[in-house]
DNA sequence: ACCTGAACACCGTTCAAGT
DNA sequence: ACCTGAACACCGTTCAAGT
């Protein structure tokens, strides 16, 4: 089965991101990579935002996908949620200028499209996540959207300040595994016993 | 005393992100508001970029005075982190497109450069913050770095999500000075008595 | 030391035309 | 329905020249 000359353009942005960063997402640059003139991207795209936001949204349904993986895979919740942490921040580690992509320049947003509908269904899978942790008696008093911001928000900015380089990694903010993990201990002693 | 044509620069770049975001920031428009030709920026600074980092340099100082303020102001520490926090998010709010560069395109860092020591004095002036709060009793068991770090990441990364657009507020992270606010709270039990 | 004007290569976007 | 080639306006950057 062929792939579309939308889902090449797809695939060529996103090496190209890879490659270089997002601003060696050229429309020549990636229609070159495909075959087809340097106009033809438009027959697919509304223009170069377009293309960029379709990148970020098949990235927010890869994060989906980790986290429902995660959460498949480890009977133990605690543990499903520090695969997912780890796996998230692995991911934006090997995909710096994609992980760029998926929450900057709002600009490429069109309000109810689908980049927003990935997005949430990816907060929703984090969302999962976080309730089966808080069924399993950890943090349980706490409002579960709340406590899913609070780790959205942490993994986040732990990996986004990471790729931004504006410290070296030993005089910022250390390991940054290390304190995703940290945050997870905080809320574990709310279990009952408290250590 | 005269403005130099350098501050200047800088200043209009400023008011043209605020404006526009940062693709209003062309050499020629920032030229132009400044009243010289459209490549006489190119004595002032090494390229567009540069002129970017000059911003984003300028306002992590302006965070860092941020930080000391609230400091400064509390007698309380944990009244005193309480307002950082606030006064974080409400500039990120009143000046979106200029939050966006203080941690986007990493191209702009020049490695020991100006932008990164204005990054790290900001990071150091937040470290103080947390010192005043763990020496009051609160998380003194925890690594200053480490307890520095999530709260700086969970701070930009609430902000981040939210100036990037890609929810809807109540369908998304809700308000994030309330998960902002719940941070500290996890934080609070750990001064002997838990509640 | 600081600025100007012309020029170059590159880019996003549009349009008329082709199959 | 999908693509092409030419064209336009705009931009970052460079350079020779001016004071």
């Amino acid at each position: 089965m062929e792939k579309s000359t939308k889902v090449r353009l797809i695939d060529a942005a996103a090496a190209l991101i890879d490659a270089g960063g997002a601003r060696a997402v050229t429309l020549r640059a990636v229609a070159q990579a495909v075959g087809v003139s340097h106009n033809a991207p438009y027959k697919h795209f509304k223009d170069r935002d377009a293309i960029l936001s379709a990148v970020a949204e098949r990235d927010f349904h890869t994060l989906e996908a980790l986290f429902d993986r995660a959460l498949r895979d480890s009977p133990e919740p605690e543990t499903a949620l520090r695969h997912a942490i780890a796996d998230y921040i692995a991911y934006g580690r090997s995909h710096p200028g994609r992980y760029r992509l998926l929450f900057s320049d709002p600009e490429m947003v069109v309000p109810g499209g689908a980049l927003e509908v990935a997005a949430m269904c990816a907060l929703k899978s984090l969302t999962a996540l976080v309730e089966a942790f808080q069924v399993a008696g950890r943090a349980a008093h706490l409002p579960t959207r709340q406590l899913t911001a609070l780790l959205y928000a942490t993994l986040h900015g732990l990996v986004d300040i990471e790729l931004g380089q504006r410290a070296r990694p030993e005089k910022g903010l250390g390991d940054i595994t290390v304190v995703a993990d940290l945050l997870v201990e905080l809320l574990r002693p709310a279990q009952g016993l408290r250590q």
